[in-house]
DNA sequence: TGAGGACATAAGCTGGTCTTATGAGCGAGG
DNA sequence: CCTCGCTCATAAGACCAGCTTATGTCCTCA
């Protein structure tokens, strides 16, 4: 009975939905807090007046909270309203990132530019892109193909994706190349594992001797980690996606190496830590790729200028 | 009648909501991803397979991508389907932190753990640390209250607060302190700025005598920065909020100098690109604070032992 | 060949959110 | 001093999305 009503399950959350406010009224929010009146918000996100109000009441009551101080000639946030519309923000910008990958895997053909992606980077890094070149070029249509770097490569050489990202040690022939940004693998731990409160990094000896949680061999995240050890990386556990590795890790069965920008969450939210490691150089270039001659031009070209900045 | 029924994108944007599947569908497609299954997705997150089935199949529409391949015996993530799960993950993630951090916003005063933070850690940091703590002590019930250093401190002197986090460049006095973790200012700038394609990093005299987008002076991060220069940050706009300095700085308006957490996403998105300095000792300690004498016990050390991972 | 699991379809109910219409404070200007 | 113009609040009805229950189809396995 310490929960609401009809939820005799009793697990670990009785339904985010139920709890936080809709996207409609988070964007809602964020239009009030920059706009400082809810009738303009209303208007801007073309609803009426009385809608808008009541929604924000609404979010309100949900929330236990009084977010906006209303007066005959405005409404400003309340010191609380301001905190949780920085956290409304960020799950705006997480859905706006959503879209714009949506968006782009959905036109599967016809589109003015077509891009073929690793899954670290179409997962990670595109959608940010993707709204950076919306900003610019609202009226280009941009198609998503994500596969691993031979995919990639057999894409762009059959003519059926315009600009490639890949992530591996080397580049596929018959493509040419950039290089975009630089990945850093991390060597993450639980935070009640041993390694975590040690003061001395781990050395690559150690490393190439712990059994770690790993994705398959062949993935690039593998074939990094195994050059940089000589090819001795040893698997305690192997599975197929970051995500499932990233959760085992998670739940303390043992040491993993991750890319950075797939432990970002985590480590801020601790419930992964990076552990300093010497003697090994897990870094990797993220490379923008296109067939040898055909030099990015158009949204292409503008796409890979967003990427370097 | 909306006059929005063709979805082109001959404007800005028309309204993120109509775009993005509500929590509950995301949710709802994550416990599919996880489960092999729409029925037992259906029966975790309390309905009925029918409305699972329903509700998959309409977000398949809104998205216009096959997300599950279904079969009779069983359900499994389409390639597409994988990938826009993890768009959905980070959304689900951001809106889990928003919970987190709402939950503590309303439970103002009798609260098991009550704890006062200045706006940048419990803005980017505590929503994390909460949800790992309601991870493991579900029961815990803890209350926040944000505020610059000295609010802080006035508020566990008087009893009002079991333990703080500040981020200034001291300790207030009568209270003890633990750092948690080192902060790091970085200077960005948009894309297209100068200093976004120069080789070399730039000096602590550059960075002196360049007019500035900075929070106002007695900001955490001004104080921090102009200590490091020597009292000598020019300002070429003050803001009062950390928000508007980045938005501010992601126009194009001039460089700025921001904490890497509160810069985090606009990196990886490329709005903002973080420039190497040389010379200039941009740190600083985020502390866990609390009264001389009071050290923390029960949920307060719980929390605190979260934070060091 | 029949049991059981998994998904699809159909029909009806419900609740939340929208709309329009109207009222009520506060400030500015004739 | 009164009215206009801005703000937000309230009320009553329409509408739609999503839920439930009941049932149908397909596949697999014993």
């Amino acid at each position: 009975m310490s929960e609401e009503y009809a939820t005799d399950d009793g697990r670990p959350h009785g339904s985010l939905a139920h709890r936080v406010p809709d996207l409609g009224a988070l964007e809602l929010l964020l239009a009030v807090a920059r706009l400082g009146s809810l009738g303009a918000a209303a208007r801007e996100v073309g609803i009426t007046q009385p809608a808008a109000s009541s929604r924000i009441r609404s979010m309100e009551r949900q929330l236990g909270v009084a977010l906006v101080d209303r007066s005959p000639r405005g409404s400003r946030l309340t010191d609380a309203g301001a905190l949780v519309t920085d956290w409304a923000r960020r799950v705006v910008e997480a859905a706006a990132a959503f879209d714009a990958g949506a968006r782009a895997l959905r036109d599967r053909r016809d589109s003015r530019l077509r891009v073929a992606a690793s899954m670290t980077i179409a997962e990670y890094l595109l959608p940010g892109w993707l709204l950076a070149l919306h900003a610019e070029r609202p009226d280009t249509a941009v198609s998503l193909l994500a596969g691993n770097s031979a995919k990639v490569a057999e894409l762009l050489l059959d003519g059926e994706a315009d600009l490639g990202f890949v992530e591996g040690l080397t580049v596929p022939a018959g493509l040419d190349s950039a290089v975009i940004a630089r990945d850093r693998l991390i060597v993450v731990t639980a935070p009640g594992h041993p390694w975590a409160r040690r003061g001395r990094p781990v050395t690559a000896q150690e490393l190439a001797a712990t059994p770690l949680i790993l994705r398959e061999r062949g993935s690039g995240t593998r074939q990094v980690l195994d050059a940089a050890l000589g090819g001795l990386a040893r698997p305690l556990i192997e599975l197929s996606s970051t995500t499932a590795v990233k959760a085992s890790a998670v739940s303390g069965a043992g040491p993993s190496v991750l890319s950075e920008l797939a432990v970002g969450e985590e480590l801020a939210m601790r419930r992964l830590v990076g552990i300093p490691v010497e003697g090994v150089p897990l870094r990797r270039d993220l490379r923008a790729v296109w067939p040898t001659g055909h030099r990015p031009t158009g949204p292409a070209r503008e796409l890979l200028s967003l990427t370097r900045g």
